[in-house]
Formats: structure tokens, C-alpha cells, sequence
DNA sequence: ACTTACTAGTTAGGGATACTATCTAGCCCG
DNA sequence: CGGGCTAGATAGTATCCCTAACTAGTAAGT
């Protein structure tokens, strides 16, 4: 999430396209929405409301400094974690 | 879990301590024995008890062939997705 | 005008599961 | 005989993803 809010601000459906796009799967509304609320009590995102063109308003969200940082932070855990596994699964 | 139990058979408590060896944190019980449960509800896994040597006694898991399937089967699932998600962080 | 479909977001409720904490129990050592 | 390590189990709580249903705007077909 915080991955694709780094490319830059962007709303909650469109996020949902990208992540079915890169072959994520379809995460439903009842996932999506709860955790941007999540990730802006967080601080790490903000929201502002934009109305629609030609169709609903929007939310677009934008990643803080927070977020930015916590972004390289989990990126860095990822990867020495999928480092690990990799090597757990494939021994 | 799985793939630590692909280098043969072994029990609970050694499989955390595995885990916490290569980084992966200290699993506790009340994770570990559950998920095992689990494990063998499904049938990818069985279990059978051993006397301790100098002990309690140790039951030990071994991978069934369903098992031994399902790892490699989740190990290409795991690889797919975090190649995605590794993209996604990084762009 | 009515229906359908797509876009966009929200909320309630259930189920899976990881965690904390606690318990039993065997063995060894000082 | 208490403390510590080994070994496993269980109850209770919190998190969080999912399904399902809802509101609402727009557009196209009938």
C-alpha cells in the first residue's frame, strides 16, 4: 500500500486496479478502505477530498515524511525477512 | 514451518529455537503448537511421540508427501508474490 | 422513466490466527 | 528444595482480512 502511494498521491479505487493490475489479487473495499483509515490514524498518509470527474468524489491520499520513512524502513525488513524464508524454503 | 521440517523430522521445541537461529524472531508456544496442529489437521504433517533422553518426552513431526507437495507449491506462490511486492517497494 | 453497469467509498459482522499469559511436567544442579 | 532448562498445551484477547450490504454519482441501453 504504502509502495504504491510513494509513485505518488492517488484514491483508494485506483490503488485497488493497481494492486489486481501487478497481479496482487482483488482487494475488496472491506480491506482497502479500513486500512488507509489505519495508515492515516497512523499518520503515515493524508486524505483530501476531490470531486469527481464525471463520477463519484474522490479521496486522494499522500504518503508524510512518516509515511515515506516508514515505507524504506518495512522495505528494508522485508526484504532481510523474504531473504530468510527464501533460504528456509529452499534448503 | 514446512520448510523446516523439509530437512527431516523434528519437534516443537526445536523448530523455535530454528527459527529464532536464522532471525526469525522467538515464536511462542502459544503460536507454534497450534499451527502445528493445524498442520497435521490438514495432513501435512504427522506426529508421533518419543520418550525424552534426559527429558520430557518430544513429539515429533514429519512432512507427509500432501506436505512435502504444499511447500513447493507455496514456496513458487511466496517467490511470485514477494517478487511483486519487492517491485512495488522499490519503484 | 427504468434498468444495468461502472465508479467510489463506507460499515457491520464473522472467522482465522498471532499474541500474551499461564499451566503441567520431566530433568538437572547447587 | 528452589531455580532453570526442556517440552508441550490451552485460554483469552487483539488484529485484521474477508463477505456482504449499503449509499451515491454518472452513463448507456431499452
Amino acid at each position: 500500500m504504502l509502495g504504491v502511494l510513494a509513485d505518488g498521491p492517488t484514491y483508494g479505487y485506483a490503488i485497488a486496479q493497481r494492486l489486481a493490475d501487478v497481479g496482487l489479487g482483488a482487494v475488496k473495499g472491506g480491506t482497502l478502505y479500513p486500512l488507509l483509515a489505519r495508515l492515516e490514524a497512523d499518520r503515515l498518509v493524508e486524505s483530501s477530498w476531490h470531486a469527481g470527474e464525471g463520477g463519484p468524489g474522490r479521496k486522494y491520499f499522500t504518503l508524510t515524511r512518516a509515511g515515506k520513512a516508514h515505507l524504506h524502513e518495512r522495505a528494508e525488513l522485508w526484504g532481510a525477512f523474504t531473504g530468510t524464508v527464501r533460504k528456509l524454503m529452499e534448503s
